[in-house]
DNA sequence: CGCCACCTTGAGTTTACTCAAGTTTTGTGG
DNA sequence: CCACAAAACTTGAGTAAACTCAAGGTGGCG
C-alpha cells in the first residue's frame, strides 16, 4: 500500500524524529484519558468537513493524507495545509471550520469531541504541539508562496517528501559515495500540487518535466517520483 | 499619537470585538496569575529577536505593532504576520524562534518566560486562543498569496485595516446615505507592505496609485490613507 | 481494448517584475 | 522657520515569468 509510506513523510522541515515525538506525547497518552475515542475512516477524495461548518470535532490523522483549502467565490481554490499523520485537524477559534478538509488518500482518524478536548489537560497540551508545527509550517510555506519562483516552489515541495533533507537541519547526502536518492509518493494530483504551491497545473507539469529532462528526478507513476539527486532538488529550493 | 489608532486595527477578518473578547480571557486574568509580569518597550525599527534565537520569551503586544518576518539567503524578505494589539508573538515548537519579529512602530510588551507560560494553565489557553487566531489569519493570507492579484491583495490590505469590515461578518456599509469612508494608518512602508503581500514595492505604488485616480482613496500621508469608499475596496478583494 | 481522467506540450498573452529616472516627503541643522 | 539631504515613493519603458487556451498524449480500469 502506497499509502502507508506517503503517511510516514511530513511537509516543511518536520522530520520523522519530530512525528515520533508528537506521538509519544501525544495519542498513546491522551487517548486512555478520554472516556472514548472514537476511530473514523474515509475514502481519497471524501470531505470530511466544510468550511463554514459547526466545528464540534477535532481529527488526529493516525493514517493518510488531508488537505485543507479554501475557495475564492469565483472557483480559485488554495490548499492552505497538508495534514499528514500525527498532525490534527479540525480546530477552530469560532464555532465554524475556516477550511474544508479532504482526504488526498483513504484515511484513518480519531474523532476528539470538542468539548471533551477542552476538559482534558493532556489533550490542551498536544493540541498546542500541534498548532505550533502548524505555525512554523504556514510561515515556511508563506516564504514559498511570497517569494519563491515556480522551481523553487516544486523543488520544496519535492524536498518536503523526503524526511530528514530540505529543512534547516538538513543531514546533507548520508555519506560521500552513497547514492543521493529516493522515491516519494505525492498522493496528490498535479492539480492539487498546483493548487498547494499557488501555481497553474500546466507550470507544475513544466516544472517536472524541466527536472526530468535535467536528470535530476524519473517520474514513475504519476504518484511517484524517483529523485535521483536529492543535493541536486535541494540546492534548486532558494534556502541555500 | 497616531499609533493608538493603529493599534486597535486588526489584520485579516478579525475585528475589534474579537481582539476586546481575547483581552477579557487575557491579560488582566493571566497577568495576576505570574509572579511578575516584566513590560517592554521598544522602538519602532528596533528588532526584538531574531530567527534563529533562543526562544526563552513570549511577548503579548501592549500597543503598537510588530512585523514577524522570514529572509531567504539571497535576501528576499517574506513578512509573515502582523502582531497587532492583544496577540503575542515568540511561540517556537523548538528552542528557537522561526521568524526575525521588528517593531513597525514604537511598541509595548508584556513578557512572559517561557517556563512560567508553560507551569500556569491560565496562559496556556490563552496562547492557544491566540495560536487559533494567527492559524485562520494566515490561512486567510495563503489565499492572498497563492490565487489573489496584485489589486485584490492591496485591496484586502486596505480592508484588513478597517475594523468590522471586510472580512466574513462583514456588515456592509452601516446606513443608506451615511458616508462609506475611513481613515486607516498604515504603519508601513511600502517595502514592507511589498513584502507582506508578496509584491515588488513598485507594483504596490502603482495599484495604490490606480486607487487614487479611480476616487476609491486618497492618500493623506504617506503612512495615512482615506478610503472614500469603503464597499468599492471591499468589491476588489476578491472575497466577493 | 477502449474510454475517461489526468497529464504534457506548444503558442501566444498578460501580469507583475526589473531597471532607471524623477518626485515627494520627512527629518535635521543652521 | 527655512534649506538641504536622505529616505521613501512614483512613474515609465522594456522584459520575463507564469498564465491562458488549445491540442495531443498517457495510463489505469472496467
Amino acid at each position: 500500500m502506497e499509502h502507508a509510506q506517503a503517511a510516514y513523510q511530513r511537509s516543511e522541515d518536520v522530520c520523522i524524529n519530530d512525528l515520533a515525538k508528537l506521538r509519544s506525547v501525544g495519542r498513546e497518552t491522551w487517548e486512555a484519558g478520554l472516556g472514548q475515542s472514537r476511530r473514523h475512516r474515509i475514502n481519497a477524495h471524501e470531505v470530511l468537513f466544510y468550511e463554514g461548518d459547526t466545528a464540534e470535532r477535532l481529527y488526529e490523522v493516525v493514517s493518510g493524507v488531508i488537505m485543507l483549502y479554501k475557495l475564492l467565490p469565483d472557483g480559485r481554490r488554495q490548499v492552505v495545509y497538508i495534514v499528514r499523520e500525527g498532525d490534527m485537524l479540525g480546530f477552530s477559534r469560532h464555532s465554524e471550520y475556516d477550511c474544508t478538509a479532504e482526504a488526498l488518500t483513504d484515511t484513518e482518524l480519531v474523532v476528539i469531541e470538542a468539548r471533551e478536548a477542552e476538559a482534558s489537560a493532556q489533550m490542551q497540551s498536544h493540541i498546542n504541539k500541534c498548532l505550533l508545527l502548524q505555525m512554523e509550517n504556514l510561515h515556511e510555506h508563506t516564504v514559498l508562496l511570497g517569494r519563491k519562483s515556480a522551481l523553487e516552489r516544486v523543488s520544496t515541495f519535492l524536498m518536503s517528501l523526503v524526511p530528514n533533507r530540505g529543512g534547516n537541519g538538513c543531514e546533507g547526502p548520508a555519506e560521500e559515495g552513497r547514492p543521493d536518492t529516493r522515491t516519494v509518493v505525492l498522493s496528490m494530483t498535479r492539480q492539487e500540487i498546483a493548487d498547494y504551491l499557488g501555481l497553474t497545473i500546466e507550470t507544475v507539469s513544466r516544472v517536472v518535466s524541466q527536472l526530468k529532462k535535467r536528470g535530476l528526478i524519473k517520474v514513475e507513476k504519476q504518484d511517484s517520483i524517483h529523485i535521483a539527486n536529492i543535493c541536486g532538488i535541494c540546492q534548486l529550493t532558494g534556502i541555500h
